[in-house]
DNA sequence: GGTCAATATACCGATATGAGCATATACGTG
DNA sequence: CACGTATATGCTCATATCGGTATATTGACC
């Protein structure tokens, strides 16, 4: 299966995600609201269902898609490490980190190979 | 310009990142620790550097990649309004979410070009 | 069952991109 | 200046992916 992070890589989709997370919409929605042919919505709408980003469910003629969080939760958890770096100016707890965190055994003893 | 998210969509890439999330290295200690051909390296820390993930500055004949956090502020400022499916289990609140952002206008009033 | 609306799929051509390899450049050192 | 280390770049091939178009499927309704 394809990463979170190829997935959303895409305008079209990180878009179509856009529109979902407000709430559920239909294919003709997505459709008219992003000025895209349907098959292509039909076609991003399918790498994101099976990327596990949405779900659908039929309503008469319809198919009602719905957002479902976890693959961009994970995307959000993969952004953790960095956050430090904008989330508060704690300029000096950085520079201090930034000597802790580095592994003393890599630094440069050679190729051993 | 390449979008913040095409970049991270690399798993090499990522991975680097994830390198220099903790403290600045070289070319060489990306390469060992990631055990990554050389110009591969290059190659994605170019594609990074273009894209204002990292910046270099010379240190004898190393070079020193470090990371500039704003292209990941972007992706983190693009995942803001998801937030609320994981960040707490306000279930009731997301249903009313759910109605009140759904603009009215839009709802399916037929194609009017 | 015929027809229309809504959605999905198949096919094709163009393009982008990553891997692998060879080679070039830059720099420090004797 | 010769040499070795560190890094960058050029080239080629294989593959993935996106857009566009046509067509198939599904379900509602008369």
């Amino acid at each position: 299966m394809q990463s979170a992070f190829q997935i959303i890589a895409e305008p079209s989709r990180r878009a179509i995600l856009g529109l979902l997370a407000s709430s559920e919409r239909s294919v003709g929605e997505i459709e008219r609201q992003l000025s895209m042919p349907q098959p292509s919505v039909s076609k991003h709408l399918r790498v994101l269902r099976e990327a596990g980003f949405v779900e659908s469910h039929v309503a008469a003629q319809r198919r009602l898609y719905r957002l479902r969080p976890e693959p961009l939760e994970e995307v959000d958890a993969w952004l953790a490490p960095f956050r430090r770096y904008w989330s508060a100016h704690v300029d000096a707890l950085e520079r201090h980190l930034d000597h802790l965190d580095r592994d003393p055994q890599l630094e440069d003893q050679g190729e051993i190979e």
